[in-house]
DNA sequence: ATTAATATTGCAAGAGTTGAAAAAAATAAT
DNA sequence: ATTATTTTTTTCAACTCTTGCAATATTAAT
């Protein structure tokens, strides 16, 4: 149909940055005619805009290049940590629009509170989106650690929070009554992974089918995409990869099994294992994560070791990772990616025996790129997606001209 | 377009038995006039047939039933097993046309004896076919047992038969070289997995979005079906359930890594629990798990408790599998579906744990229904869903008449 | 200035879907 | 027995969208 078509269309002028008409065409296999009468209701709609003419090297009418509007469409996305509520709104080139950090002091088991400020923020994004002459909002993305389940999923169970099974996204836009735009509640691990693998897409080269994700700060968590969509699973508990068993006799987790991955690489465990278990219990686990930090980097031996064996840990995950979904690659995120160097180690000892009998067989592992910014960006590309595929849903810009 | 709109007519018509048109047009979300100028091509192709009337209760003009005709496509599946070949041919339906066993002493090392077995398994298969009138031949697909990778999937790892990156497909089509149909190869748990997750919707109810399925008998596999696909992974890894590690300073695999699941739930680990090494190692492992079937039913405690132990180990593969997938349902199979009975406890205990913490986030546990058949099926059920998504590569039936 | 090359637009034709109306076939009511 | 009613199927014209060709616009090279 034209709906899509037209976002054929569109998603190739988002992916191929500014292009002509001719490229659209022989990228999507439409006919030039048509792509002249998607780009035309494009234009029409103020998502896409000419930006000058750039000869093509020969001689020959120049082409004249597409583009996304700036600012046009804009998505607010939110991020909820222990601590603090982060916003960015960006348009769908990623052009900040809106930054904001509030700190928020929850109280435990009692997400009223917070579904308070994380309204109070998204109001004050929305204002300064509306500041801006032609800018839609397209979608409001609140990125949560703990899995998000129920249906339409907007339920939230975070351990960290006390929270179990509430329905987050009903509480915030109660607070919201005049919102237009959607709202959608997602699992802060699972858009990293997507923004880290889109993040792959900007350095040139394919996208791989299929990547994971592993990270670990102030718990672990993970993400699977999978033919570039979330794979959320069932329950909204895939990519949980901090709760994987490695050592079914292993110490007892709270999740109720035992020898999980974060009791391995999780940040308690990781210091207590460096011998920081002290400035942990008295200054907090951040603090004693800035002093592995420190001590890793003057080559404390205490300190490396812990890392070569949340490395073994690692590795372990990864086979499991390698025999249940098989990516082209591993992407380690949080203090995983800052600490990789010292984690190669231990990842290699638990891997040397595999790649010796199926080298070609194994994922590459690297460390993330996008560190702080991962979960937000992946939160704001949801946003993109749902956007870049529904086209008609943009209203027109000039209402007297349908 | 036209294809799409033919291809959605024919699987609602394939899924939902004899239907009317009425029903499919509500079905599909098609116009009544849509339905019936697609119906009439499909019944021009030969593919569908009215299958008399019936009245819907009241009065009005009864609707005539659309079906599958019996026989028209036919696909045929090849299943290799180390010391057979079973062939099994049926129309979309699931007819049987034709079925063969056919044992073969393959060397080591060595596919090419094998592929001249399968060769003229698969002859023998088509003649039969060719015999029927009207019947076309629409796919071949070759299950083997070992990850199936390279460009177009087409080179099969079997360690059991001591391959490394063999093109299977090149081997055996070279000895067909007037078969018209395309071949597959493809991994045997992976397609039962496929079959398996099938069989439910026979069963009624809605089909889950994902499901995994571990299977022992030879060897220790398994599959993942996402979205009613087989999720392959980057290189036909994915689902190979036998070398998560459950314990990683457990012992070594021969896989390259340590503390598998197939060291806890493969026959020869877990004869040997059971005190059955000897028959294995001179009687074969085989006869080792008869002998391990007798003493089950006969409840022999070392045998009880080494199925305990085995239970254990699944559970904790469970557990790997719905923090990394979130399946809604893990299917068991081989001799895990048959001893069932023995492993609830072993998996009982290592779940016990969680379930006490999310009771609603675990994925029910159950043996699969198909036993034996479950891989031939799930061959067979690829080139089902390939058919029906492309009616257009049917010939029409009478060359006159085109 | 003319020619060649490249990019975009306009237009008629064609394929396909849609919605309304008509036809077909059975049952219920008169 | 005939008519009305209901339900299913088919026919048909209108409409939408894509396609392929021709026309136009724009620049470099001759």
């Amino acid at each position: 149909m034209r709906r899509h078509n037209l976002a054929l269309v569109l998603r190739e002028i988002a992916a191929h940055g500014p292009c002509a008409r001719t490229e659209v065409a022989a990228a999507t296999g439409l006919v030039h005619a048509s792509v002249t009468a998607l780009a035309a209701e494009l234009i029409g709609r103020g998502l896409v805009a000419e930006v000058g003419s750039a000869s093509s090297g020969g001689r020959g009418r120049p082409r004249r290049l597409l583009r996304l509007v700036p600012g046009r469409v804009v998505a607010i996305a939110v991020q909820v940590t222990l601590e603090r509520v982060e916003v960015l709104a960006a348009d769908l080139a990623g052009a900040v629009v809106h930054r904001a950090s509030v700190p928020h002091h929850a109280p435990f088991g009692d997400p009223e509170p917070l579904a308070a400020v994380l309204a109070d923020a998204i109001r004050r994004a929305e204002a300064v989106v509306r500041t801006r002459p032609d800018a839609h909002l397209a979608r409001v993305v609140i990125a949560m650690a703990g899995p998000v389940t129920g249906p339409g999923r907007t339920v939230a169970a975070a351990i960290d929070f006390g929270w179990a099974r509430t329905d987050l996204r009903a509480l915030v836009t109660a607070h919201l009554p005049d919102l237009a735009c959607p709202v959608d509640l997602v699992n802060d691990a699972n858009v990293a992974a997507l923004a880290e693998y889109h993040a792959r897409a900007e350095q040139g080269g394919e996208l791989p089918y299929a990547v994971a994700y592993i990270k670990a700060d102030t718990g672990v968590g993970g993400g699977l995409v999978v033919g570039g969509r979330i794979h959320t699973g069932t329950h909204g508990l895939a990519g949980e990869v901090g709760h994987i068993p490695l050592a079914f006799d292993g110490p007892a987790c709270p999740c109720g099994a035992r020898g999980c991955l974060a009791m391995y690489v999780g940040p308690e465990p990781l210091t207590a294992a460096a011998g920081l278990a002290d400035i942990a219990a008295h200054e907090g686990v951040d603090a004693a994560l800035t002093e592995l930090d420190h001590r890793l980097r003057a080559g404390d031996p205490s300190a490396t070791q812990a890392l070569t064996a949340a490395g073994r840990a690692v590795g372990a995950a990864v086979l499991a990772i390698t025999g249940l979904v098989d990516p082209a690659e591993v992407i380690l995120g949080g203090y995983l990616a800052t600490w990789y160097p010292w984690l190669t180690e231990g990842i290699d000892t638990t891997l040397s025996g595999r790649r010796a009998v199926a080298p070609h067989l194994e994922p590459t592992i690297t460390p993330g790129r996008l560190s702080e910014e991962a979960t937000l960006r992946g939160a704001l590309q949801t946003s993109r997606e749902a956007t870049l595929n529904t086209p008609t849903q943009i209203p027109h810009p000039n209402p007297q001209n349908p």
